[in-house]
DNA sequence: TCAATCCGTATC
DNA sequence: ATACGGATTGAC
C-alpha cells in the first residue's frame, strides 16, 4: 500500500455511479505517486463498492470527516483539471432542480477524453476584442441599459423580442462583445446547427474565428475535445453550440444567451432531462453573470423570468415593430381558392397565389413553410378514413417521392398489398402533404420558377435574392438575401389541432420565425397565414405581439395550475413503484397530488407545488428515489421515471 | 455443527 | 449495482 500524499492527502470525489442514493461525494485517501495528477477537477478511477468506476476530484482537502478507513485512489486518468468548479456547483444545482444525480448531469457537461489532442501543445490565448462601434441594440427599449450593463462590467438580465427583420445574430454578436472586451467570457446556445451557423458567421465578422468556438458533437471526439479544451484552458472566452454548450467551461463568464428558448430542442432528452434556459438561468445567477433569453416569439417560461423580476423585456416599441413586420393576410377556410388548377390541387388560396405571383414578378424569392417532410407522410385508408399501418410492426405507412408503393415509416417494408383492419378496403389516400409533394404542386402552378425544397434531411442556409420558389418545414427555413417577397404559411390547422398545452405558443414561434425572414410591408413584404383569424395566434402573428400571446397563455396556465406558473413534477412507473415512491417521499406543504392514473404500460402521477417550492419538491423526490434505490435495487423492471415541468402535458 | 442461502446494508 | 456480514435454514 502506497504512503498518502504530504500536504492535502484526502480527495474528496464524485464517482460515476448515478443512483440516486449514492449521489454524494466520496473521500479518497491521495497516494504519495498521485500527489501531482490527482489534483482537483482531474479524472480518476477509484474501487468503489468493490469494482473500479471513473471519477473526478471535486476538490484536495486536509482531512477526512468520514469515520473509517479511506481506500486509496486506484488511479489517475490524467492530471488536466477538466473539471471546473463552477462547473461542478452548476451540475449539481440542475442535478438538484431536475431530481437528477450528479453523475447523470456530469456526463452532459464533460465530453469525453482524448488522450492525443491532451498531450499536443496548447495553441495561444486569444486576445479580448475592442468593444463593439455601432450597436444595433440601441433601437431596442431597454437595449441601451442592456449594452451599457455589459460594459460595465454588470449582470443585466434580458427577455428579448427580436424585431421582425432585424439581424440577430449581429445583436447577439454584439452583446458578446461588449462582455468580452470588459475581459469576461460569453456562453452562446442556439436550438440546432442552422442557428449555431448563422451565429457562427455573425461572430466571426464582429469579433474574428480566433476569439470562439463552436462546440458540437458532430465533429468528431478529437476535434470537439480540442475546442472544449481551448475553452477549458482559458485560451477561448467566447463558447457557441447547442445544448451541451451550455455547461462549457468558460472562465469568469460575464454572459449566457439562449436564442429561440423556446424550441424544443433546447429540452435535453437524457436523464434528468434539463431545459438549457434553465441551466443558462441557473449558471448566470451562481456566476453573477449577465443573461439574454429570446428570439422573434416570446415564451411562457420567459415571461415568467420578467413577472418573477429576474429579468427586464428588450424590445421595439409598436411603432418600430409595425413598421419592420410584413403585411399578414389570414386566409380562412371560406377563403376563395386559385383558379389555377395545380394551386386548387395544394388548395392554395387566391390571396397566396396573388402574393407569390407578385413577389416572384418583383424578383424575390417565395418562402412556403409546410408542416411535414416526405411527399406523403401519412396515408389513410380511403372509405372509413383509418391510418394505414405496417402489417410487420403497425408503423406509419408513407408513400415516397413519385408516389408508388408506399412503406413502413419505421421498419421500412414496402407494402404493396396494403388492405385496411377496419372495412377491407384497398383504396388508399393521402391524410397529410409533405414539403416534396408541395414542393412538385407548387411547381406545376408557377412554370419556369426554380423550385428548391429545405427538410431536416437536407437543409439550406440561404437562398439567393432572385425568383424561386422555397419549399421548407419549421425550423429548416433559409435566410434569402434582402428578405423573402412573400412567405406562405401552409396548412396552420394541422400545428394549432395537436391536442397540446403550447400548441397555440409552438404554432407562433414557427410562424414568427418564416414571418420574420420576409421584407417589411413597405418593400412589399407580404405573409399570408391560411387559418381561423379568430385564434389568438392567428391575432398575435396579425399584430406581431409575441409577448402578448405569452400573457394570455400564461394566465391560462396560472387558471389551470401548469407550469410554468406552478412547478410540476410527473412521476412514471408501474402502479406498485409510483405508490410506493409517492407514499415515501416527505413533499412540500401544499404539495398537490393528481392521480396516478393509467398512462402507457403503467401509471402516471402528477405532483404540483407553488414554483417556489420547486426545489424542496425536487429534492423529496430525489431522497424518495433514494429511499427506493437503496432498498428495493435488486428488484428489477419497478424502476420509476421523474421528470420535472414536462414539455407534453396531455 | 457446519455450510449454503437469504436478506439487509454500506459503498470512502 | 455489487460485495459483504449476520441470520436463517437444512442436512449430517
Amino acid at each position: 500500500m502506497a504512503v498518502a500524499a504530504g500536504a492535502w492527502p484526502v480527495a474528496r470525489i464524485a464517482v460515476d455511479v448515478s443512483l440516486p442514493h449514492l449521489d454524494r461525494t466520496f473521500d479518497y485517501a491521495v497516494p504519495a505517486a498521485l500527489a501531482d495528477l490527482a489534483v482537483a477537477g482531474s479524472r480518476v478511477r477509484v474501487r468503489f463498492a468493490g469494482r473500479l468506476v471513473d471519477g473526478f476530484v471535486l476538490e484536495r482537502v486536509e482531512r477526512s470527516e468520514h469515520i473509517g478507513k479511506l481506500a486509496p485512489i486506484a488511479k489517475s486518468v490524467s492530471a488536466e483539471p477538466v473539471l471546473a468548479p463552477e462547473i461542478a456547483a452548476l451540475a449539481r444545482a440542475v442535478a438538484d432542480r431536475y431530481a437528477g444525480s450528479l453523475a447523470d448531469v456530469l456526463r452532459l457537461a464533460v465530453p469525453p477524453r482524448h488522450a492525443r489532442v491532451e498531450a499536443a501543445p496548447p495553441g495561444t490565448a486569444a486576445q479580448a476584442p475592442p468593444p463593439p462601434d455601432e450597436i444595433g441594440w440601441l433601437a431596442y427599449e431597454g437595449g441601451a441599459a442592456l449594452i451599457a450593463g455589459l460594459q460595465a462590467g454588470a449582470a443585466p438580465r434580458a427577455v428579448w423580442q427580436v424585431t421582425p427583420g432585424d439581424d440577430w445574430p449581429l445583436r447577439i454578436a454584439e452583446a458578446a462583445q461588449a462582455t468580452l472586451a470588459t475581459g469576461r467570457g460569453v456562453v452562446i446556445v442556439a436550438p440546432d446547427h442552422r442557428d449555431v451557423a448563422r451565429l457562427e458567421s455573425a461572430l466571426t465578422q464582429t469579433i474574428g474565428p480566433e476569439t470562439f468556438r463552436v462546440l458540437s458533437a458532430d465533429l468528431g471526439p478529437a476535434e470537439r475535445y480540442r475546442r472544449w479544451l481551448a475553452v477549458r484552458r482559458g485560451l477561448i472566452r467566447c463558447a457557441l453550440g447547442s445544448r451541451s454548450a451550455g455547461f462549457a467551461p468558460v472562465a469568469d463568464i460575464g454572459l449566457v444567451v439562449c436564442w429561440d428558448d423556446g424550441d424544443d430542442l433546447h429540452k435535453e432528452p437524457r436523464a434528468p432531462y434539463p431545459h438549457l434556459r434553465d441551466v443558462l438561468v441557473l449558471r448566470a445567477h451562481l456566476a453573477g453573470a449577465a443573461a439574454v433569453v429570446g428570439g422573434h416569439a416570446v415564451s411562457c417560461e420567459s415571461l415568467q423570468l420578467v413577472h418573477r423580476g429576474w429579468a427586464t423585456p428588450v424590445a421595439a416599441n409598436r411603432v418600430v415593430r409595425r413598421a419592420a413586420a410584413p403585411r399578414v393576410h389570414v386566409a380562412g377556410s371560406d377563403a376563395d381558392l386559385a383558379r389555377d388548377p395545380a394551386a386548387r390541387a395544394a388548395r392554395l388560396p387566391l390571396v397566396a397565389w396573388e402574393a407569390a405571383r407578385r413577389a416572384l414578378a418583383a424578383g424575390a424569392p417565395v418562402l412556403v413553410q409546410t408542416p411535414r417532410a416526405g411527399y406523403q407522410p401519412a396515408l389513410a385508408c380511403d372509405s372509413c378514413r383509418t391510418r394505414c399501418r405496417c402489417a410487420h410492426c403497425a408503423g406509419p405507412l408513407a408513400r415516397g417521392r413519385g408516389g408508388g408503393v408506399p412503406s413502413c415509416g419505421w421498419c421500412g417494408r414496402p407494402a404493396a398489398d396494403w388492405t385496411c383492419g377496419v372495412c377491407g378496403s384497398i383504396r388508399i389516400r393521402a391524410a397529410a402533404t409533405g414539403s416534396r409533394r408541395t414542393a412538385e404542386e407548387l411547381g406545376r402552378s408557377f412554370p419556369g420558377v426554380q423550385v428548391r425544397t429545405s427538410d431536416s434531411g437536407q437543409v439550406l442556409l440561404t437562398v439567393a435574392a432572385a425568383p424561386a420558389l422555397v419549399v421548407a418545414t419549421p425550423g429548416a427555413e433559409p435566410v434569402a438575401a434582402g428578405g423573402y417577397g412573400a412567405v406562405l404559411l401552409l396548412d396552420a390547422g394541422s400545428v394549432l389541432a395537436r391536442a397540446d398545452l403550447r400548441a397555440s405558443e409552438e404554432a407562433l414561434r414557427r410562424w414568427l420565425a418564416a414571418a420574420a425572414l420576409a421584407k417589411p410591408a413597405a418593400d412589399g413584404g407580404t405573409v399570408v397565414l391560411m387559418a381561423e383569424s379568430s385564434l389568438a395566434a392567428v391575432q398575435a402573428l396579425v399584430r406581431w405581439d409575441p409577448a402578448g400571446l405569452a400573457r394570455r397563455e400564461l394566465a391560462d396556465r396560472a387558471a389551470l395550475r401548469f407550469p410554468p406558473a406552478v412547478r410540476m413534477a410527473v412521476i412514471d412507473g408501474t402502479p406498485a413503484a409510483v405508490a410506493e415512491l409517492l407514499a415515501a417521499a416527505v413533499l412540500p406543504p401544499g404539495a398537490e397530488v393528481l392521480g396516478p392514473v393509467a398512462h402507457h404500460e403503467g401509471e402516471r402521477a402528477l405532483v404540483r407545488v407553488a414554483t417556489g417550492d420547486g426545489l424542496a419538491l425536487a429534492l423529496a423526490l430525489h431522497a424518495a428515489l433514494a429511499v427506493r434505490s437503496a432498498r428495493k435495487a435488486r428488484k428489477a423492471g419497478e424502476a420509476v421515471r421523474i421528470e420535472l415541468d414536462p414539455l407534453e402535458l396531455v
